[in-house]
DNA sequence: AAGTCGGGGAC
DNA sequence: GTCCCAGACTT
C-alpha cells in the first residue's frame, strides 16, 4: 500500500496476494450461493439486480419476489425503456428508494438510444448511467462482462477494514479512498467474477457484523484485525445522528367501496400515492381509528388515522387534488407508500370484524 | 462533508 | 430500541 505499511505487513511478498485471491475465489467456487443474477451474464439482468440490491437485503429482493416479477414484466432494455412510470413504480412498490426505479428506466433509455442497445463494458463508462455509482459500475463490469473492476460495498468495507485492521472511520472520503485503494490493488485480472462475488459474500455470511465466523473464513490467515483481537469494533464509523419524532395525521375517506388518495408532491416517495394529510386543528371533530409508528430515514413517525365521513368528507375531497380508487382489488390501487398500504389493510380488517360481529 | 432517500431483517 | 443492508445523488 502506501505510508501505512499495512499492505506490506499482511502481504509481504507478491506471491501472497496471489494466494489470497485464489483462496477467496476457490471458496466462492466451492460454496458460493446460487442467485438468479449469478446464472446470467446479461448486463441488463445484472444491472436490475444491482439497483434493487442497493441498501436492500437479498432476502427482501428475492423472498418477496421483486426480482423475478420485474424480469418477467420488463425482460430487457427495450421493454423497460418503453414502459410508463406508473407501472414501473407499481412493480417497485414497497422496495423503497424509488429514484432507483426511475434511474433504471433512464439507464435503459440511455443504453437503447446512446449505446445502440449495447451496454458499456468498462466501469468508467458504466458510471455515466443514471443511478450507477462506483460500486454498481464495478459490479456490472465484472459480473456481466468479466472485466477487471473493483467493488467496495458495505460488505467489502467490513472485510477490508478487518483484514488491514483499519482503525479509522470508513464513512468519510479519506476512509473510502483507503478502501478503494486496497480494493484496486487486490482485485485479480483472472477470475474477477469469483473474486468479487467472494469478498462480498464473505462479508455477508462469514465476516459478519456480530460474531464473525473466523474459523470458517478462507482468508483468516491474512487477517490483521483477527491477530489484533478486536474484530467487533471494525469497521469504525463516525458518530450517529439522533432520531427525530414526528406526527403525521391522515384521513381515511371511504365511500361505496372506494377510497380517496393523493399523489406525493415532494421528493419523498415521489410518484407514489398516500392518504390525504390533515392539520392538527382539522382533526378535532373526528374519530382517530388507530395509530402506529413507522421509521423513515432519520425520523420516527406516528401515523394517526382519522375516519372522515359526512359533509366534511365532501368538503375535503372537493378542495383537494386527488382521485378515488376501487378498494376491492389490490391491483386497482396505485403504488402506495408502505405505511399507507398498511393503514388501509388495517382499516379493512377492522371493517371485516364489524361485519362478522353482526 | 453532510443530508436525503424506504423499508425491512437481524439482534 | 439499534445497526445494517450488493449506494447514489444533491446541496
Amino acid at each position: 500500500m502506501n505510508d501505512s505499511g499495512k499492505f506490506e505487513n499482511v502481504f509481504p511478498d507478491g506471491t501472497v496476494l496471489g494466494r489470497f485471491q485464489a483462496a477467496l475465489a476457490d471458496w466462492f467456487d466451492a460454496e458460493g450461493e446460487d442467485y438468479p443474477w449469478r446464472r446470467t451474464r446479461d448486463p441488463y439482468a445484472i444491472l436490475v439486480s444491482e439497483l434493487m440490491l442497493q441498501q436492500t437485503q437479498i432476502a427482501t429482493v428475492l423472498g418477496r419476489g421483486y426480482y423475478t416479477r420485474w424480469m418477467k414484466q420488463f425482460p430487457d432494455w427495450e421493454t423497460l425503456a418503453g414502459a410508463n412510470e406508473e407501472e414501473i413504480l407499481k412493480a417497485w412498490e414497497g422496495l423503497g428508494y424509488y429514484n432507483r426505479a426511475r434511474n433504471l428506466q433512464k439507464a435503459a433509455i440511455q443504453v437503447r438510444d446512446e449505446y445502440a442497445g449495447e451496454c458499456p463494458r468498462e466501469a468508467k463508462s458504466l458510471e455515466e448511467l443514471p443511478g450507477v455509482g462506483p460500486y454498481t459500475a464495478g459490479a456490472v463490469a465484472s459480473f456481466a462482462h468479466g472485466v477487471r473492476a473493483s467493488i467496495v460495498d458495505g460488505n467489502v468495507a467490513r472485510v477490508l477494514s478487518r483484514i488491514f485492521d483499519f482503525r479509522e472511520p470508513v464513512d468519510t472520503s479519506t476512509g473510502q479512498r483507503a478502501l478503494w485503494g486496497w480494493a484496486e490493488q487486490m482485485t485479480p485480472e483472472a477470475r474477477v467474477r469469483s473474486y468479487n462475488s467472494a469478498i462480498m459474500e464473505l462479508g455477508q455470511r462469514i465476516c459478519t457484523k456480530g460474531a464473525p465466523s473466523c474459523e470458517r473464513c478462507p482468508v483468516s490467515d491474512w487477517c490483521q484485525g483477527r491477530r489484533e483481537g478486536d474484530l467487533d469494533s471494525l469497521p469504525m464509523k463516525k458518530a450517529k445522528r439522533r432520531i427525530t419524532r414526528r406526527d403525521e395525521l391522515v384521513a381515511l375517506l371511504v365511500e361505496q367501496g372506494r377510497i380517496f388518495l393523493e399523489r406525493e408532491t415532494g421528493s419523498r416517495r415521489k410518484g407514489l400515492w398516500h392518504l390525504p394529510r390533515m392539520m392538527e386543528r382539522d382533526c378535532n371533530d373526528f374519530e382517530e381509528l388507530f395509530r402506529f409508528d413507522y421509521a423513515i430515514t432519520r425520523y420516527c413517525v406516528t401515523l394517526r388515522v382519522f375516519l372522515i365521513s359526512g359533509p366534511a368528507s365532501k368538503q375535503m375531497t372537493g378542495s383537494r387534488e386527488g382521485e378515488w380508487f376501487d378498494l376491492s382489488a389490490d391491483s386497482a390501487l396505485p403504488a402506495l407508500g408502505s405505511p399507507y398500504r398498511k393503514a388501509i389493510l388495517k382499516y379493512q380488517n377492522i371493517h371485516e370484524d364489524l361485519i362478522l360481529r353482526w
